[in-house]
DNA sequence: CTGTTAGCGCCTTCAA
DNA sequence: TTGAAGGCGCTAACAG
């Protein structure tokens, strides 16, 4: 692999010069120029990033560690990081945490030694501890949090506005008629589901109801769980829901399953409506009525914002917080066609 | 940010023992272990790898390029190969070329300067340019090819058994009573795509059919593309095919999106089949027979390939050619209850 | 067993 | 406009 001496060496000239048509730090001769650039091309140079690095002690590359990229809507963030990202011109690593607070500090730690510039990061679901983050950002690195906001951090973020979404979910199966709504959770530890239940919540009571405590299911983010939970509800004796609201994806999974082996059909026997796309969710049938993060978007935002804070330009003191607005998409599984067959759309609540 | 430096100075040792301590690579008195050890933790230090690397022109980083992570599939094989490198050490560094061949040149090029140690390549669909790859090999830069198999460039690779794949499904089919299959297929610029066709005539040829190559429909990996394609074929006055059989996941996606739209039940007006789990397959309704490719096996493999050619391991001169066997997952949509409810699983084919 | 030191390849003053 | 030289943090001889 040449180095850049060989590049001076073959093009006749300093390794100061060749620096110098590399970076374009300073005007040189056109002569020089094309001569340099001759030699890189015949030699198929590469400068060096990793000297270069060690020596500008700046890597231009950032870290991003979400819990598992084999979820649809993790793929979506990271492409909407990288795309923002490269247009910095910075790279983005991109790694795994399996939801796993350890492994998670183990990334961390990689990142770290990689002298990476920033991270984002979707925290791992179990209770983080403070430190983890805020070690990172007294260490100087440029942290910010997206989709999974920790508890009591001071750190930027971004995120859907997970009482809005939530709210938006729930309200539009309240307008489809649907009276007795159930709520299916991911773990409670994470603040985004307690928001979405919050927002659950508010909908119920713009909507006139009491929510009934029976009705919030709190599963994780394995849908195998997340089904045999839901059996479990749908089977007891207690009055069941008429729908059913899944904060998340990997859950709605799980749900739909359940109600598939409970012989329960949508949205005759039981609304449905959930958060994110379930990749395919127009081809389902029934079609599902879905709330769609702008994950793409959040990436983007988060990526944004970093590099802000890395290059100096972002200096407020207090973390910031940016929340995207979701949106619904209306379905089949949440047209309620026994009770109210004319509602469409984005009903208004009733009264 | 400590340097070693600071921890020797902190533990009050030379750093070089510091670096021996780091590397475990000479045996030192366990006292001196204690105090560097309680140093690192004190400054929080964590060891500089750009400067390792620069020492030691050893980055312990492979590259990986799919053509968009947005693809389930892929996300799957990023994790396999993610898994392997971890276990020998190494980290992984993600990028897509959005199927675009300056972009994927590009993207070496960025992955050259960072000096990864080998590459893992999905090919970007465009006839791609030999040099791209051979270039890097003749750099001395391990190269495996996954998924997609680049023509006549003498490359390591690692893929599904293409043949054997798409003859398993079509004779799935066949054995299920169809008869009039049409294979929907991705750009056959690519050597997978045409090796399914090839898996597929076989299939037929093996039931003594002739096949047609107006069965054949070409389309590209958008499932808008795909869509609109079928609709078309669907359309055409010619005798309409009894099942189709999509090569790939977008495409399948298109596909039963024209069959919608046709207002085609399947299996009863049509059998279908399709090579990639739809995500949720198993929740569609009918649910997809799918061939099912070991997405993360095929990243596992052929990142332990790349790392035995880079750790010597691996002489062979030869390319070495890996194909995983795919699996048949047979679901409703290729069950034929009219012509004959009575095949079920992977029927042997009528004489 | 522990300390000293020479670079790895590059960028960036500084001088010519 | 061009060249010379120091040093980024680390590892691996080698010396003690």
């Amino acid at each position: 692999m040449p180095s850049i001496k060989k590049v001076a060496e073959v093009a006749g000239v300093s390794v100061g010069t060749v620096s110098h048509v590399i970076t374009g730090s300073v005007r040189l001769s056109e002569t020089l120029r094309t001569k340099v650039g001759a030699a890189i091309r015949e030699l198929n140079y590469h400068p060096n990033h990793v000297a270069r690095s060690l020596k500008t002690s700046k890597t231009r590359t950032l870290g991003i560690i979400v819990p598992d990229m084999t979820i649809s809507f993790y793929p979506q963030i990271i492409r909407g990081a990288e795309a923002a990202s490269r247009q910095h011109g910075y790279s983005l690593i991109a790694v795994n945490s399996d939801d796993d607070v350890e492994l998670q500090k183990e990334r961390l730690s990689l990142l770290r030694s990689q002298r990476v510039e920033g991270i984002l990061i979707a925290v791992a679901a179990g209770p983080t501890p403070l430190g983890q983050i805020s070690r990172l950002i007294d260490a100087g690195i440029a942290v910010v949090c997206l989709d999974r906001i920790p508890d009591r951090v001071p750190v930027d973020s971004v995120s859907v506005d997970d009482v809005q979404a939530a709210e938006m979910g729930t309200a539009h199966l309240l307008g489809a008629g649907y009276r007795r709504i159930a709520i299916v959770t991911g773990p409670l530890s994470l603040k985004n589901e307690r928001r979405r239940v919050c927002g659950y919540r508010k909908a119920l009571a713009a909507a006139g109801l009491t929510g009934d405590d029976e009705l919030i299911w709190e599963a994780d983010l394995r849908p195998e769980r997340a089904a045999a939970l839901c059996r479990d509800h749908l089977r007891a004796n207690s009055r069941r829901p008429d729908a059913l609201f899944c904060s998340n994806g990997p859950t709605a999974l799980g749900a739909l399953r359940a109600l598939r082996d409970a012989g329960l059909q949508m949205p005759a026997d039981i609304g449905f409506a959930t958060f994110d796309e379930l990749t395919v969710d127009e081809l389902f049938s029934p079609a599902i009525t879905t709330v769609v993060q702008p994950a793409y978007d959040i990436g983007c935002r988060a990526a944004d914002m970093l590099l802000r804070r890395i290059e100096g330009l972002e200096k407020s003191e207090t973390p910031i917080t940016v929340r995207l607005p979701a949106t619904l998409k209306i379905r089949e599984s949440s047209r309620s066609f026994e009770k109210n067959d004319t509602i469409s759309g984005f009903a208004m609540l009733p009264k």
